[in-house]
DNA sequence: ATGTGGGGATCGTCCTACAATCCAGCGTCG
DNA sequence: CGACGCTGGATTGTAGGACGATCCCCACAT
């Protein structure tokens, strides 16, 4: 029944888990909408316990809320979260490429990240190009070389994804950062500290900056969830 | 049945999450104890069906480790473990002192953990005092003013807990960063960015490498968890 | 000493049950 | 005609039972 989008799942409820994930992030359910557990426990084929584990996980990695007797809904990002998720952002991007380990060989993700960027624009496939720019970053995260720093930036940037789907020309969007990531690998290789910190953290303001740009513009859906 | 540690629990699996967190910081679960579904339950007066909800959610938290059908486990740090757990505290507490607030109330919170150890100095409270410091460290994140570093940072110092069980002399230990703290206090006060972030550097490096030194002399418990 | 095969215990998952709560629709009353 | 309040249906929150799968311990045989 559900989509081999999956890996080898060691349990259900984690398979779930990464199941909901995908399904969210690919907008398959938006921000707002409910999820009834029986109804989504039907679709995914896992019984409601499990469903049960599975929101609850998701709910305290903040793509769900959680409200008391009404339900889960998939959440939906005001401007303060906005701001926070690239405060944090700020704080662990810049902090991973201010101390850049000498090992070049850290840097493959990164290039491997640039390289799914071009695809995904060829492709105009402007979900897999956000994704493509998500890796990126995450790998700029993953230079600090910390499980717990990767985990974070992991969470951070499902968060994000939220955003995007608020975006008006997500395509047209997302493309205006794969010249910027491509000249920040090359500043990386060419291990230049300052540049490559200066070059992120005008990459963050700029981004930051055109979301929160999208979000004033939209009209305000107004359903507040918090 | 159960203790009134707990506040105003919305939901019996959030008020049994809390609950857990309280019982293994206070070393009542300690590390490597496997906590049996249908013991616990008993114990703490929930189905099962929430205890798992509870147990998913504190080892994703890294409280616990679930082994598949073998059970959940109160986690124990290894060295790798410290060294990341520093790895961050490094990145999110120089970072929240680096970028220092104009506001001083938000000193108030510093100023409130400083006071607490105190307290519990006086009262040779070890417990207590070892969480007086983190307060104060969480107070130190939080000039930060991100939900989601603070976030962080509770997660952080809760598994920095874990590793005060394996202290030899924990009250020693913890005594000796009381006067430090209220030095960086003061620095804070002074609005002196530099001295403070140098003075907390000082302090993770110092504590990081008595809690290491404290690991490699311990004898190595053997009981690989994953 | 080593290998093998139960047997018991626990986990993982599903299912059912039921009180508590919320929501929509409807009727009553001002 | 609109506001209020009630009832009924639907959904959540939690408990509890059922059952296969898996692991661990131990007796037993080689």
């Amino acid at each position: 029944m559900a989509s081999p989008r999956s890996q080898r799942p060691q349990s259900v409820a984690e398979w779930t888990v990464g199941e909901l994930r995908a399904l969210i992030a690919d907008g398959e359910y938006p921000p707002g909408t409910r999820l009834s557990e029986e109804e989504v426990g039907k679709q995914i084929g896992v019984s409601r316990n499990t469903l049960r584990e599975a929101f609850r996980l998701l709910a305290h990695e903040r793509l769900l809320v959680q409200m008391h007797n009404k339900g889960v809904f998939v959440r939906t990002l005001d401007e303060a979260d906005v701001e926070d998720l690239f405060r944090v952002r700020r704080m662990v991007e810049l902090a991973a490429v201010r101390d850049l380990p000498a090992d070049p060989a850290r840097l493959a993700r990164v290039a491997a990240a640039v390289a799914e960027a071009d695809v995904a624009e060829a492709q105009g496939d402007w979900r897999a190009l956000g994704s493509a720019n998500l890796h990126f970053h995450q790998a700029i995260a993953g230079l600090s070389g910390s499980p717990r720093v990767d985990e974070l930036m992991e969470r951070v940037t499902a968060e994000l994804r939220l955003a995007f789907h608020a975006m008006e020309d997500p395509l047209a969007f997302h493309k205006a950062y794969v010249e910027r990531n491509r000249q920040i690998l090359a500043l990386l290789r060419d291990a230049k500290p300052e540049a490559v910190e200066a070059a992120v953290g005008e990459y963050l303001a700029t981004a930051e900056k055109e979301i929160l740009d999208a979000y004033r513009t939209a009209t305000p859906p107004a359903g507040g969830q918090g």
